[in-house]
This record gives structure tokens, sequence and C-alpha cells, in this order.
DNA sequence: TTAGGTTTGG
């Protein structure tokens, strides 16, 4: 916390300090010192009224005594406070407290009035913290109607304070850190694990340093807010750490944050703008620090390998873990342990891939767009951890996945095929996780540039540019001794009966593909009907005490009195043969298309080539004259709802076949 | 406190 209250023994609190920080004295303080590891103490002389800066931050000014040595020349020194832990002190410090601050920084005294050299200037931002013994103990109004009266001896009046302070910090190499030692670091990421929540009650982020002196540092950063800790998007971004915590664990040295840690993240690569990436509102940046960074990056780029792989969708080489600069399309619950993102990145993956079905209400995201890129998007399951992130991810923004598994599996009944599947397995390891890349981000800015110029139109008419123009015709599976029957004479016909017809198909319904597919009860042969009886789960009893029990699918669902569905086409035909038009329906499992209904959601490439028969069979705005003549097998049925009969007619025994 | 790079499921 950047204010705490001391409470107890102040020398029980002044030892605790001392194992990580070195008091210093007042007339030790001077622009220049390395003040990471200092703390100073001081009985608070005076306080002024809380005012704000020039940009709006507010500000508190105090005037510290040093307690030990009030007949020290350097007795007193002007402490600056800004922002927030400025608010929190006005409201709380009060002439006579004792104040113990760390994680200042040191500025030029603007006025030899001072009485010191320098000032301290501490912020929540700069990750200061100050200690506070109060002089008194304030009760309460809500305790006592009495009005607490403190001592006080506020200094009215306004002050104009010079912004923005260039305090002066000590950059320790890497090589030179040592253990039980709190310093200031420059560093090179060379490998990192983005923000995740960890086990404990901060979120966590592990990132591996190193700079020209070649030695490495491994260092876990904690935050409650994940915002809070370095934003880092690639290996190679450069780092600055204040006040990190060097300790020893398992024989190597290793960084963590500890009080007043603070940190800056800056694009690694030589030439783009220094920019700092920080969620404080208050930091120091010398031209000094530029140097720095600038050096660094230059070293960058001869002396540190990425191991990172980076790929497009296009350019995808599985099984392979890559990382996946992509936007968010839209995303879907799938169950409590992985959930669905649906990302594009522009182009195109060449593999079949798996397409997972999940119910439109259940997708979040413009139901138009994710149908407009159907053919460029690919359905990314995150697992475990991940799931809170991509939670919270908003659909339409920029994101990185972080080592992506690409990889082919088989669906266990059928092994002869295979799909592409992109997995964010759970846990942290090699890096896995996701960032929310911001808008400016230069990656950002290129992908978005790239995704304006990809044409959506081409890519529907040129999925595949070089494929000849293929015709498709009806293949007959049996019963090839039938004659052609016109539909006008079946029109007449009012027995149930099987026909071969030659008709042009002139209408069907649905145009929607996915609205074709429906659950099918084999045993009643009707749709979404209850030929099941349920039974509880104890009826698999007799079947678990068999010798040798088959637990198949079909076994247990017998045996709980179930009736498994099945998935089917359904889709309504117009079909005219010049002598008239006969609604006929189709229901089918796999035949006609040559195609599972039960695969067809799940799998854009099927989706696509049943888009392609149809648009070939019936292709929109062309006239009966040059629609292809279709062979098929139809039966003639009745239907009844208890008070009419109906005759209806459904195709069978025909197969679509290309012509290649 | 947490993690402590890593040898990578669904």
């Amino acid at each position: 916390m950047p204010l705490e209250e001391i409470r107890g023994s102040f020398r029980v609190f002044e030892n605790s300090l001392r194992g990580s920080l070195q008091k210093v004295g007042f007339e030790h303080l001077q622009v220049g010192c390395d003040c990471a590891s200092k703390y100073v103490q001081g009985t608070v002389a005076a306080s002024y009224p809380l005012s704000k800066v020039g940009n709006g931050t507010s500000f508190f000014k105090i005037i510290l005594q040093e307690s030990e040595n009030p007949c020290s020349k350097a007795g007193a020194i002007n402490t600056y406070m800004f922002g927030k832990l400025a608010e929190e002190c006005a409201s709380v410090v009060h002439q006579g407290d004792i104040v113990v601050v760390a994680g200042f920084s040191m500025a030029k005294s603007t006025s030899e009035a001072d009485g010191h050299c320098c000032r301290l200037e501490v912020s929540d931002e700069a990750g200061s913290t100050i200690y506070i013994k109060m002089k008194r103990k304030i009760k309460t109004r809500e305790s006592t109607h009495q009005v607490c009266t403190r001592s006080s001896n506020t200094i009215t009046g306004s002050e104009t304070i010079a912004m923005p302070v260039t305090p002066s910090y000590t950059y320790t190499p890497l090589n030179r850190v040592k253990g039980g030692t709190i310093v200031n670091l420059y560093g090179a990421v060379k490998f990192f694990k983005p923000p995740y929540k960890c086990k404990g009650t901060d979120y966590c982020s592990v990132i591996t340093i190193v700079d020209q002196s070649d030695a490495k540092l491994i260092c876990s950063l904690f935050n409650v807010n994940r915002d809070a800790l370095p934003q880092i998007y690639k290996n190679g971004d450069i780092v600055r750490f204040h006040r990190i915590k060097i300790k020893e664990f398992s024989g190597q040295l290793q960084g963590i944050s500890s009080s007043g840690f603070a940190a800056l993240t800056f694009d690694g690569a030589v030439g783009t703008p220094v920019v700092p990436r920080t969620s404080s509102k208050l930091f120091t940046f010398t031209d000094e620090d530029r140097k720095t960074i600038e050096d660094l990056r230059i070293w960058v780029a001869s002396n540190l390998l990425n191991s990172a792989v980076v790929a497009k969708l296009s350019g995808i080489q599985p099984p392979m873990y890559f990382d996946l600069t992509c936007q968010l399309v839209g995303k879907a619950k799938l169950d409590g342990s992985s959930y669905l993102l649906k990302v594009w990145d522009g182009t195109k993956c060449p593999f079949t891939y798996w397409k997972l079905h999940v119910r439109e209400d259940d997708l979040e995201g413009d139901s138009v767009l994710i149908h407009r890129l159907r053919n460029l998007t690919v359905d990314v399951v995150v697992y475990d951890n991940h799931v809170q992130l991509a939670k919270s991810l908003k659909v339409g923004t920029f994101i990185r996945l972080y080592s992506l598994h690409a990889k082919f599996q088989s669906p266990e009944d059928e092994p002869d095929v295979s799909y592409l599947q992109f997995h964010l397995h759970g846990g942290t390891t090699y890096g896995r996780g996701i960032t929310s890349l911001p808008e400016g981000h230069a990656d950002v800015e290129d992908l978005k540039k790239f995704l304006n110029s990809v044409d959506l139109m081409e890519d529907e008419s040129s999925e595949s540019p070089s494929e000849p123009e293929n015709a498709y015709f009806t293949l007959l599976r049996d019963h090839q001794h039938f004659e052609v029957t016109a539909l006008s004479t079946i029109l007449n016909s009012r027995s149930p009966q099987p026909y071969r017809i030659r008709a042009k198909l002139r209408q069907f319904e649905p145009e929607k593909l996915h609205q074709s597919v429906k659950l099918h009860c084999p045993q009643c042969n009707l749709l979404c009907k209850h030929c099941s009886n349920p039974k509880a789960i104890a009826s698999l009893s007799p079947l678990a005490t068999q010798k040798d029990p088959l637990w198949e699918p079909t076994t247990i669902a017998q045996a709980l009195g179930l009736v498994p569905l099945e998935y089917v086409f359904v889709m309504k035909f117009m079909l005219d043969d010049g002598t008239g038009t006969l609604n006929v329906y189709l229901m089918d499992c796999k035949d006609f298309f040559q195609i599972p209904a039960s695969e067809v959601l799940t799998n854009n490439i099927f989706q696509e080539n049943i888009e392609r028969i149809m648009n070939k069979l019936c292709p929109s705005g062309t006239n009966l004259d040059d629609l292809p003549w279709l062979d098929c097998f139809i039966k003639s049925y009745y239907v009844t709802d208890g008070r009419e009969q109906q005759i209806c007619y459904r195709v069978f025994d025909t197969t679509i076949a290309e012509d290649v």
C-alpha cells in the first residue's frame, strides 16, 4: 500500500524495514544519489494545503524535520507528493507525525529558502510508500460528536512548482545484481508469460530479461491489477524496472516485485518511437533513458535470438506452436473449462480445419460479419486458466495468442479424415497466454490496414481460383429399369408409390444451409419427437453385471431407454419438368450429398461443397431453360394430422455426383 | 502469498 499507518512499536517497524531498505540521513540526500534501496525518516514540521499542479495532478507538500538530528544543518527537507498519494496524505498527515518515505526520488530545490539543496518527490504511480506514525490517535466523528482538534501548522497560500521532475536513477547491469538488494534495471525481454491470475491474490507475469552484460534474470512480478504489470507484447521489448528486489532461489538470483516496484516497457525495434507503455500517470523519463533504450535496441538486434514462432494463418505448418496476432470476431462459452474464440488475421488457412458447432444464440458477435468471414475465421479453443481472460475479451478487439497449438486430429469415427484444430492449452508453460493489444499499437494498426484491404467478395468468388467449372448430376442407386414418369401424371395419381422422374430444380428451401440440418428420430421417423423413455441410471446395473459388458453408446442408450436422434438434411425442392411442378422433400443422413449431416455444421469445407452444389443445381437468376436436368427417384406417401390426409413426396436412392 | 520460464491435452 502506498500509504500505511504504523501501528505498535516504531522500533519494531523500523527493524522490519531494515531487512530490505537502508536509512539515509538528510545530509546525504542529493540529486543523483541512488534512492532505490533507501528510506528517510522525519517528523512533520509543517504541511501545506492540498493543491493542484499545472496538469491537474493533486499536489501536497510537507516539511520533514530529521527526527534524530534536529540541530543538523540539513535538518529539514521539503517533501512533494503527487496524485492520489498526495490526496490521501493530505487527509491524514499532521504536524508532529513521524513519517517514513520509501521509493522517493530527488529533485533540485527551486529556492535557497528551502533549507536543503534538494527535495523529495513521491507519488503513488512512481511506487512510493509513505508510513505514518500518528502523533495521537484520532477519534472519529462517528464514535464521538466531539470534533477532534489537532495542533496543525498548516501554511496557507498556493505555490507553483516546475514540472516535469527529473530525479536521477542508477541502473545495475544484470551481471552485477546481488541477492538481498533492491535495484533499478534495464533489460530486453528474452521470454515472458503474459499476465495471468495466479493462485494468490494477484496477477503474475514471469519475465526473463537480458542485457549487454550477457547475464539473464528471471523476474516474477505480481500486482492485484493486471494492467499494472508490464505491457510486454513480444520478445525483444525493453523494460525498465524500478525498485525490484533481488533474491536467491534454487542457487539462482531472481527478481521479484516489492513495495514501490514500477515498470516501463518500450518497443525493442530499432527506429520505432521511444514511447513508454505504463499504467502510471507519473514517471520519470530522461534523455539518458532514451539513450539506454536506443543502445539496448541495437544490442537486441544482433544478439537476441527470438525463440517465438510467429505465423499468419496462411503460413502455418502444422503441427506447430506459434504466436498469432488476430482480431476477435466472435466468442462463445463451450463448457466450464473451455471457451471458443473465432478469430481472423485476413489470410486464409490452407488446411481443412475444425469448426465448432455452437448455437447461434450462444455465439457473441455480429452474426452477419461472422457469416461473411466464415471462410477466413478459425475456431480457437482456449482451456482452463485462459477461459477467464477469453471471456473478458471484447469482440472486435485485437489480440495476440501465445504458443497456440495447431495440429491435425481425426474424429473418432472417421480415421480417414483429419481436421486442423487450434488449441490454447491450459497452463502458462512456454508463455502460453492471451494479451489484448491496445489501439494504436503498431501491429494493430498494420493488421487493421491489412484487414481493410481484404476483399471478401473476391475471397468468396475465388475460393478455388483454378478449379474447373464442375458440373453435377444425379446418380440413381437402384431401380434403373424404372421408366421416367411426368410430374403431371404423378400429380394426378393418388396412390403411394415410387417414381423415376426427370426434372429441374426451380427452388429450394431453406436458403440458409445450416437451417436444413435437423435432428431426426429413427424410431418414429419424425423430427425434434420423444420416443425416449428415460430410465434411472440404476438401469445400467444389469449391463454392468454382465461378464464382458459392452459399453457402447447404443447399448448404454438402450439400457437407459433412450432413442438417440440422428442428424439429417431436411430440404424442400420445387421440381419442374415442363408438365407440372411438384414439391418434394429431401430427408437424408449422408447419401444424397455424400456428406454426413452430422458433420456439416462443424466443417466449413463440407458447407462450401454443399453451397457449391446447390448453386450449380439451382443458380439464382437463371431461366428454367438453362437449369440442368436431374434424374431422381421420388416416392409418394400420406401424412395425417389426425383429421386430414395429405400426399407428400420425398427423394430416395438418389445421389449427387460431380462430373469431373 | 502468488511463481520460481520449459520440454506442450481436450
